[in-house]
RNA sequence: GCCGGAUUGGCGGAAUCGGUAGACGCGGCGCACUCAAAAUGCGUUGCCUCACGGCGUGCGGGUUCGAGUCCCGCAUCCGGCACCA
């Protein structure tokens, strides 16, 4: 519209005037280095607001970092850096150090992808993607330190991500450690205790050559190689870690289906760390869930394993090693009528008989004539079977070995089979089959007509022909030794391994397996890692860091048919042979080196990030000392240490946020920095979900052109273009055409009006509909409070100095108590509520006395911080607002003159009565009794009880 | 199957210490301003009932003077794990 057509509107809060207001403050944050947060020591200690780290108590808020997809950004993704924007904002207010800044986490397969399609190298998209969320995110005025952020792609940030993998290489992990309760240390202590006579498993340490030495260190190292099963997914050309396969059996990228192959690759010991990744968890504040999630996904079970001899004269004339089983129920052992073992059980040869025994039935054979040939046939198709193909379904099968161990309680002969219900890479890959409590076990017997004897008494109503896997009483469990009839469970389980003596002994197992640390891809951070003739893995030092990536031909990954099993994988970084092969000298003189061409996963960078925030430009450590433990460092007893909070969706549960504990364990452990966790709370945002619309033929059709319809019966139908279309709620995108970006959002409102909206919809941590037509809502609220503060019509400022009256410092008061209480719980949803009443009251007041417009203000700076500059420059401010004391409630002013009582009988509300807040409660009670709306009820006669609560509420039980 | 979490108006959600259910916002309805519309402001808006009044927080029980809130049982939905011995 043209000026002149409206006139007496010119200073009014539109998007367009919020957006010149917005852009002002953004520039000056910029020019004035506004959310600089001072560092102890090192490069970033001065900032120009002057203050001393020192002087301040730190607080260290983070987001999950962003991928820089070329997508674009739609509303969803902005939720969770404005609600840490927000927390941010608050505290600077509080008069903390806040440190609070976003990189980027830029490695990873869609950059490598793009890179194929378009021929660009992966770095140069990389940069565009992440130039361009940048600008994207500076529209909504994050108060980010802009000199801490990083890419991980960056050569300086690789340098370190290299570095720590050099760590981890170097390390093993000793259990005695750290009083018992172990710890990584240098591989060197390893190598001087095998020096000094530790057993090495394959002779002595000095007569072994450097190869042979090597290998025995691999069974130490906390990153080391090793040629064992692994998911491979020819579809992506790479091998995958266990926690990118689907439960189907499929990559979670891509998915595509995934087998099981033997190959050398890189490992983490991550399992050495189990114990402590379980408990430590109650040491941080994170949602109960997640915490269930990272329980369930290390599976620490305590149980004892089990050996049991072959019998005699059934066995093979070879005489096989005992057959080693992993229990959780020792105390069915009086049970177990027969042995299984995983098809890839290594014993399987050892107990494969030469011809079946006399008497085995006919479907224990698989139909074929000698045990070598079931087995074989059984072996090969097991192979064959995806980890999906070989649980669906769930029916038992197996076949038997032709040979029997003893039952160690009852000197029965216990059938082995091999079936493939057992896993190989869970306990020892063998298991005792106890029908009677296992309900796998049942089933299997069901199959096989094996026996079952109950060693537990089941609950009363329980079904005869069902395994009973409850609490009950020990029976049929005694023989000559021992005797544990009658006794519970627990108690049975802990005597029968004492019975057992060298046959048993109490164990943990874990389902959590070693991190596969490998990939065959381009746009990853190469290894650190060179091999010399003899094979011998040699890490680079330091000052030969970072190892940048080879320009190469084509930086696509080698796939193959989804289900080529028989395909290898292929390394692109091995197309450059000039990289490949390297002369170094690694301290003896320049040798020829050839190496390693894998690189690492996309989760590599994330594992350390929150430690190089605190420290981002130091180029002789991950992260200074000092910047560590300002930032991270324990502030007491137990305190664990790391991010004050962190922000990101659940989907990283077990992921990332288990390797990121796991790293940051390891340098805690190696004394480079003091904190024993990375992220003391964490917080899952929810998503922002969206409406989506189909037409008769199911195609997408885009949302906003959909028009809403509600006949008089209420009934709510859509159309587009006339034709009904159908509605469906999922996540937002493109590809349903409900996609609404950010700068839909600058446009039509502005950014404030955008973070006030996303902070008023809901919780945090809940999912939501997003839903345009409400974001009215957020705008009409700051367009009272811009109304309050500047005359719409002369654009001259409207705040008065009169004071203001008792009812306006009530509120202002009361609103200051309710929303200091609820920032500090992040629940900013029920903040914009009461700042809404606030403003409210005063449009209402028609008055916007300055006592009140300065706590409103700073109140809310952090919600709408463009705006909040703004009305706080027009009221003669000529410092930000960001540093600004947060308000504290006047206790004196909150008390009403006159508050509403209720007057229940049997607690339903009958009358209201307005009495003084200091009340006495006996004659409160006379006045509730009086009220009419209690004495329709009593008719004068006395009441039975009465319960008084003064001021607020009486409730008057009557005689009848 | 196991483990978490949820279920409140037409919609998003408040009430989290057992004490006025529905704050605040969207949408709806009405009014003012306007030639008109937009914008803005004001009023109203859980359901049933003309009203008096009654009923209401997924369902069924219970505890209590009083239950959205606590206890027992059930249903539905969402998320995670799933032959882990």
């Amino acid at each position: 519209m043209a000026p002149s057509e409206q006139p007496a509107r010119s200073h009014r809060y539109t998007a367009e005037l919020a957006g010149r207001i917005e852009g002002k403050w953004q520039d000056r944050w910029e020019r004035e280095e506004t959310f600089a947060a001072p560092n102890p020591a090192g490069d970033l200690a001065q900032t120009p607001r002057g203050k001393r780290a020192t002087d301040m108590e730190p607080a260290y808020f983070m987001d999950m970092f962003p991928y820089p997809s070329g997508r674009g950004l739609h509303v969803g993704h902005p939720l969770g850096y404005v609600a840490t924007d927000v927390h941010a904002r608050y505290n600077r207010m509080l008069g903390k150090n806040v440190m609070h800044a976003l990189g980027y986490d830029a490695f990873g397969l869609p950059a490598e992808q793009y890179a194929v399609q378009t021929g660009q190298h992966p770095r140069v998209t990389t940069e565009e993607n992440i130039a361009n969320m940048r600008s994207q995110l500076r529209r909504l005025g994050l108060g980010h330190d802009a000199r801490r952020t990083f890419a991980t792609t960056d050569p300086e940030f690789v340098k370190w991500t290299q570095w720590i993998f050099v760590q981890i290489f170097d390390s093993w992990y000793d259990p005695q450690a750290a009083d018992g309760r172990g710890a990584a240390r240098p591989i060197t202590e390893l190598i001087a205790q095998f020096e000094a006579g530790r057993d090495t498993g394959r002779g002595a340490w000095a007569e072994l050559d450097a190869a042979a030495r090597e290998d025995v260190l691999q069974d130490y190292r906390l990153a080391y190689v090793s040629e064992s099963p692994v998911n491979w997914c020819p579809g992506l050309g790479t091998v995958l870690a266990n926690e990118e396969v689907t439960a189907e059996g499929r990559s979670e990228r891509g998915n595509f289906p995934v087998f099981t192959r033997r190959l050398r690759q890189w490992n983490m010991r991550i399992t050495a760390y189990a114990d402590r990744l379980v408990d430590d968890l109650d040491a941080v504040d994170w949602p109960e869930s997640v915490k269930q999630m990272q329980r369930n996904w290390i599976g620490r079970s305590t149980g004892a394993l089990l050996r049991f001899s072959p019998a005699a004269g059934a066995a093979s004339d070879a005489g096989p090693d005992d057959i080693e089983v992993y229990t959780t129920r020792a105390d069915t052992l009086f049970g177990g009528t027969f042995l299984v073992l995983s098809p890839e059980h290594p014993l399987v040869e050892a107990y494969t008989a030469q011809r079946w025994p006399a008497g085995t039935p006919e479907p224990w054979t698989g139909g074929a004539d000698t045990p070598a040939a079931a087995i074989a046939a059984y072996r090969r198709a097991a192979a064959a079977k995806t980890p999906l193909e070989r649980q669906e379904g769930k029916d038992k099968t197996g076949v038997f070995t032709g040979t029997s161990v003893v039952n160690p309680a009852t000197g029965e002969a216990m059938p082995v089979f091999v079936a493939d219900y057992v896993l190989m890479g869970y306990g020892t890959g063998a298991v005792m089959g106890v029908p009677a409590e296992d309900p796998r076990d049942w089933d299997f017997a069901q199959a096989y007509g094996l026996p079952y004897v109950r060693t537990v008494q089941p609950a009363e109503d329980h079904p005869e022909d069902r395994p009973y896997t409850g609490e009950g009483e020990k029976i049929n469990s005694a023989n000559a030794e021992i005797d544990l009839n009658g006794r519970p469970i627990a108690e049975a389980k802990a005597a029968i391994v004492e019975w057992l003596g060298e046959r048993a002994e109490a164990t943990t197992q874990y389902r959590l397996r070693d991190w596969l640390f490998s990939r065959q891809r381009y746009w990853g951070e190469p290894f650190p890692i060179v091999y010399d003739e003899a094979g011998v893995p040699h890490a680079l030092p330091a000052d030969q860091l970072p190892v940048d990536l080879p320009e190469v031909p084509d930086f696509s990954p080698r796939t193959f048919a989804a289900d080529d099993v028989d395909s290898e994988p292929e390394p692109p970084l091995g197309r450059n042979a000039d990289w490949v092969s390297v002369e170094l000298d690694l301290g003896d003189g320049p040798r020829r080196y050839r190496r390693e061409t894998n690189t690492m996963p996309n989760w590599a960078g994330s594992s350390w990030y929150q430690l190089r925030y605190a420290d981002p430009h130091n180029d002789a450590a991950s992260v200074g000392p000092e910047n560590e433990a300002y930032w991270l460092g324990p502030r007491g007893a137990g305190d664990s240490g790391g991010a004050d909070l962190y922000v990101g969706g659940v989907e990283h549960a077990v992921l990332h946020l288990l390797y990121a504990r796991f790293w940051h364990k390891v340098l805690f452990d190696l004394g480079h920095i003091s904190s024993w966790e990375p992220f003391r709370k964490l917080i899952n945002q929810g998503y922002i979900q969206a409406y989506a619309f189909t037409d008769a033929r199911g195609v997408y059709v885009p949302a906003d052109e959909v028009e809403e319809h509600t006949d008089e019966a209420g009934n709510t139908t859509y159309t587009h273009g006339g034709q009904p279309v159908a509605r469906e709620y999922g996540k937002m995108g493109k590809s349903l055409k409900n996609m609404v970006t950010p700068e839909d959002m600058y446009a039509a409102f502005g950014a404030d009006t955008f973070r006030v909206y996303e902070m008023s919809m809901g919780p945090l941590v809940d999912s939501r509909p997003w839903e345009t037509r409400a974001v009215v809502g957020a705008q009409r609220f700051l367009q009272r409070v811009w109304r309050l503060a500047v005359d719409e019509e002369t654009g001259e400022t409207a705040v008065s100095d009169e004071p203001a009256d008792g009812e306006t410092r009530r509120v202002l008061h009361q609103t200051i108590a309710g929303v200091r209480e609820d920032m500090d719980h992040f629940r900013y949803n029920t903040v914009v509520a009461k700042l809404i009443v606030l403003v409210n009251h005063l449009t209402k007041a028609g008055s916007a006395p300055r006592e009140a417009m300065e706590p409103l203000a700073i109140m809310l700076a952090p919600l709408a911080p463009h705006l909040a500059e703004e009305i706080w420059e027009r009221m003669g401010h000529d410092h930000t607002i960001t540093y600004a004391p947060y308000p504290v409630a006047d206790e004196s002013q909150l008390r009403a003159e006159a508050v509403t009582c209720v007057v229940q009988v049997r607690g339903k509300v009958r009358d209201r009565l307005e009495v003084d807040p200091e009340i006495d409660p006996g004659e409160l009670e006379a006045l509730a009794i009086a009220s009419d709306g209690a004495q329709k009820f009593l008719q004068g006669a006395a009441p039975l009880k009465v319960i008084v609560r003064a001021p607020k509420l009486v409730n008057i039980v009557p005689a009848q």
